[in-house]
DNA sequence: CTGTCCGTTGACAACGATGTCAATGACTGT
DNA sequence: ACAGTCATTGACATCGTTGTCAACGGACAG
């Protein structure tokens, strides 16, 4: 009825977004009172307030949350980003979710990523979230050091760290028991009368691999078994590497009575190669990280549970509390993992 | 050397973040020539770009692309909302995973979130994405009607439906063979003497669900079972209510010989209730969509399997296409299915 | 009746970047 | 020596929004 700017044309492509201003315009009031109106300021009056939420409905419009972070006082985006493993892993999907749901409860997005034990995608990826100016960062990573993140620390974004330990840094860090969750497979094993145990493990330069097999080779120490003949295999990182590295490690002259699978992808290739064999009901496997459906398999899979969705809380609690003002040095918060046990790490040694 | 402006203080505590105007100050060069620096624009002495690097680098300087967005005239903002069912299912993770490979290469970050088949998380989810000014969507959806997104799209909105077909708009859409994969799983089942299948399936508002319903109805159809005998369950979400439905019908006067179970938790829930039972033997199993591990049960779970992957692509190359100006009508586009045989499927029904 | 107070409102600068345009100066050809 | 060309550079307006501040007018107290 004011508004006589718009031509019929215009009806049929409005191919413009709308702005306050056309909002403004179509309201017959100034452009700082939509403004108020969009963001719920007081001190309008009801009938301004009306006037202005049917102009906007009438519109379609939608404010555009960068512009008004650039004048912003507290300047936050709104946004997260998250870098995990691989979103189609399940376990970095667990973590995005448990990440999610505390993000959608303050009205934050999150951006997500995979790394895919790329150095190059790492700093790519945290590149491309800062240049989008993210209020924090979840990071999940694989560069020998995340020293260029030092700046950006400094500034006071906030960054946590999950599932591996950073390095040339000092920041909150959230991660699975790892060494211990391997000392605790390896007890269980060696409890069923196991000695020669078979280490399989993903590439040596993750940190998370490394504890894994610290836990694991200490704890043999521990029980005084000779950690010189007890076969590792490292730098596997699917299914089909392990698959071909424990056929030929079941072949040698003297395979192992028992396999420790240090990640969940290795561990599949591991149940794959036992099958080939026909040895999944004779030699014992227990895995590090949770598999699906390993309740149903045949014998069920043990394995030494890691927390994702505890690890993706925790990750968002920490960047939300510094986002609120915590200022505590960086810690490093450890959760526990649990050994399930549901048959293949109970076969017992054979004499 | 140039720079006397910084403090001691400052070194200490540089809690500002730069912008142009420090890194041009820094290099004594005009704000300017600082941006055409870090575009890469021509024009500029060999000289000045070296400058204004250094001083870019020794102030860690990271362009603020929103702020650049604001005034650059294609106004992309290089980033894109992929609404999914959830971020923890396999499904949704392969087609994340697919839309973030198409999305990387071109420099495009992905703001992903959950559907969780709740349509307030729905509208809410793309308002998120519309004020951050994404370039594209690619949705689930569960809204009754997409019609809130008509005005988005006359605008120029490339919007992508995934997995389930839109109603009220018109666009792009990216679907499995859902009625189709659905009689294949009925016509294995019957060639193997079964006449009667359970069908389990998700709720019936979703579209995808009801397709799959129909297809199994009218392959029953066509083969002369009468469908009104046929025990059809539906509402399933997770695998407890899964569980709990199966094992009744097991115990119901006429068991079924075989089951249909339509989507993936739902398989889940039903190898389980068949386990319970000790029937994963003698009546026949089909999912819809592939399970993990499902290869490596006893016995293998015979499955309709779609591919999130193309999915994902497809809905990918799609948004961006669109973005590089194909305006051709939106069009459905049906990525097919695929019987895989790994035993469950084919457990003969009792004379 | 007057001065104060306060609720309501809009003009204007500013956020950090890019597009436009004009100024500068070196280099060219004649 | 002179006009013309071109590479180089920065001043300034601008993008869509919010912070600041001042203007307006009605209510109220003295």
């Amino acid at each position: 009825m004011t508004s006589l700017s718009s031509t019929s044309a215009e009806t049929v492509a409005p191919t413009a977004r709308p702005t306050m201003k056309q909002v403004a315009a179509l309201a017959g009031v100034g452009i700082k009172t939509v403004s108020r109106v969009i963001n719920g300021e007081p001190n309008v009056s009801a009938a301004t307030i009306a006037r202005v939420t049917d102009a906007a409905r009438a519109l379609d419009y939608q404010p555009d949350l960068h512009a008004g972070n650039l004048r912003r006082a507290d300047g936050r985006s709104r946004t997260l980003g998250l870098l995990v493993g691989s979103v189609s892993n399940p376990f970095s999907g667990a973590v995005h979710r448990a990440v999610e749901e505390a993000a959608i409860e303050r009205g934050v997005a999150v951006f997500a990523s995979s790394l895919d034990d790329d150095p190059s995608r790492e700093e790519q990826s945290v590149s491309a979230f800062l240049r989008r100016r993210v209020d924090g960062l979840i990071l999940t990573t694989i560069s020998p050091s995340q020293g260029y993140l030092s700046a950006e620390i400094r500034r006071g974004t906030p960054v946590v760290f999950v599932d591996r330990e950073p390095s040339g840094v000092t920041a909150d860090t959230v991660v699975s028991d790892n060494a211990a969750g391997a000392s605790l497979a390896v007890r269980h094993m060696l409890s069923h009368g196991h000695r020669r145990i078979a280490y399989l493990g993903d590439r040596g330069d993750i940190q998370t691999a490394r504890e894994r097999r610290r836990g694991f080779l200490e704890e043999l120490g521990r029980a005084g078994v000779a950690t010189s003949s007890v076969p590792v295999i490292e730098n596997l990182h699917d299914e089909a590497t392990t698959f071909d590295a424990l056929l030929g490690l079941l072949s040698s002259d003297y395979p192992p009575t028992a396999v420790f699978s240090a990640q969940n992808l290795v561990t599949i290739g591991a149940i794959r190669a036992l099958r080939a064999r026909d040895l999944h009901h004779s030699v014992a496997l227990v895995g590090f990280d949770d598999v699906p459906l390993a309740d149903l398999l045949e014998p069920g899979v043990t394995v030494v549970a890691q927390n994702p969705q505890r690890i993706g809380q925790l990750a968002a609690e920490r960047v939300f509390a510094r986002l609120d003002g915590d200022d505590t040095p960086g810690a490093r918060h450890i959760v526990p993992t649990r050994l399930i046990v549901r048959g293949s790490g109970e076969i017992n040694a054979i004499g």
